[in-house]
DNA sequence: GGGACAGGCTACCCGCGGGTAGCCTTTCAA
DNA sequence: TTGAAAGGCTACCCGCGGGTAGCCTGTCCC
């Protein structure tokens, strides 16, 4: 219980601190305005967490793990590259909309993450390009795909959806999951996959 | 001729403003490390600029203006949609890999950028997804195209580009004009438009 | 009732860096 | 040779914000 109640201050921090790097960037955004929005005080900070640079680190590394996740999955699960190929779009796209300010956070403050998180991190995501990747070529050698270059079909595709953080507005024209099966018909026409389900 | 000189100086100032904010960030990068680089000081720059917030919004937006042309060019163009979509495709590629650094900044610093140079980017942007958008509808209409949705399109066509500035590597395997070629096959691929060269 | 501990706050330090005031040097014209 | 202007530098200011030392208070157990 102890525990669980420490657990849960670390999350109501990390929330804060999401939306506020989310809305004013990492440098413009102090860690007394932190602790101002959760009614505290800066020092309850540092009692959580070793400084402001941790505090990135929190946020960007588990979303990047989910990624990395959804894809691996995908990956792993038995079916037709095909099939594959649509799970783990559609499971990305919904990382990087359910997480976007995680997402958005990332990709503009890496900068400012330690060396350590860094490394980290871009183990996790070449990892990422690698499987997804590779997946391209298993289509390509089943016959099922039609591309001449998986690896920067890959970054295309990558590209394509991480991109989307820049734009999507939660409760606008498409919910996640529209995005999420529009983003996967788009990705099967550039794999050149037969029969696509209309994009 | 002095003139000229007077222009060649902003120019060294923002090429150096542009390779440290590239390597280290904005808020990462001092005056002085920028004035550092050049052989002077910081009281120099400020006879040139008004202030660091106007380096960058000189870095970002000629580089957004530049995308803006390359596609409006395209779009202006005689020819099939397709014609002109693969025209806009490899333009747009060729400014995200020729001015890298500058749309990375751009990306990662807009939070820095003073109000009123949002607003005038932001107006650019729009402008570039409608013209994107509008390419789309009008190979719809003519049948060259198949998408059911051209607006999520052109968004997800627009940041499978410009990711590209995240993981290009001058000098490396595929040369500027092979990436503008392949992104164009990938585009036309994805939208569906008939006799795509092989991708 | 009292001791002790946990948890958080008040109050502070201090380096960094954007921005500026005012001087010095070089150059050129008369 | 001198006056003046342009151009750049030295030296400084000062607010901001990350990080910390030490105190205070509420709570729980004896």
């Amino acid at each position: 219980m102890r525990d669980e109640i420490l657990a849960y201050k670390r999350e109501r921090i990390l929330e804060e601190a999401m939306k506020l790097f989310y809305a004013r960037g990492f440098t413009g955004t102090t860690l007394d305005d932190i602790a101002a929005e959760l009614g505290v005080t800066k020092p309850f900070i540092y009692t959580h967490f070793r400084g402001k640079v941790e505090l990135l680190a929190a946020l960007c590394k588990p979303t990047i793990e989910m990624s990395l996740d959804a894809v691996a999955t995908a990956a792993a699960t038995p079916g037709t590259a095909t099939e594959r190929l649509r799970m783990a779009v559609e499971g990305f796209t919904r990382v990087v909309l359910q997480r976007q300010a995680n997402i958005a956070i990332y990709f503009r403050e890496e900068k400012n993450l330690s060396p350590e998180a860094l490394a980290e991190i871009n183990a996790l995501r070449k990892q990422f390009d690698r499987l997804l990747s590779g997946l391209l070529a298993e289509g390509i050698a089943a016959g099922e795909f039609d591309l001449p270059d998986p690896s920067l079909a890959a970054l295309a595709l990558g590209g394509m959806i991480s991109w989307a953080y820049t734009w999507h507005r939660p409760g606008g024209r498409l919910s996640i999951d529209d995005m999420a099966d529009s983003m996967a018909n788009l990705a099967l026409k550039m794999a050149g996959a037969r029969v696509p389900v209309a994009a």
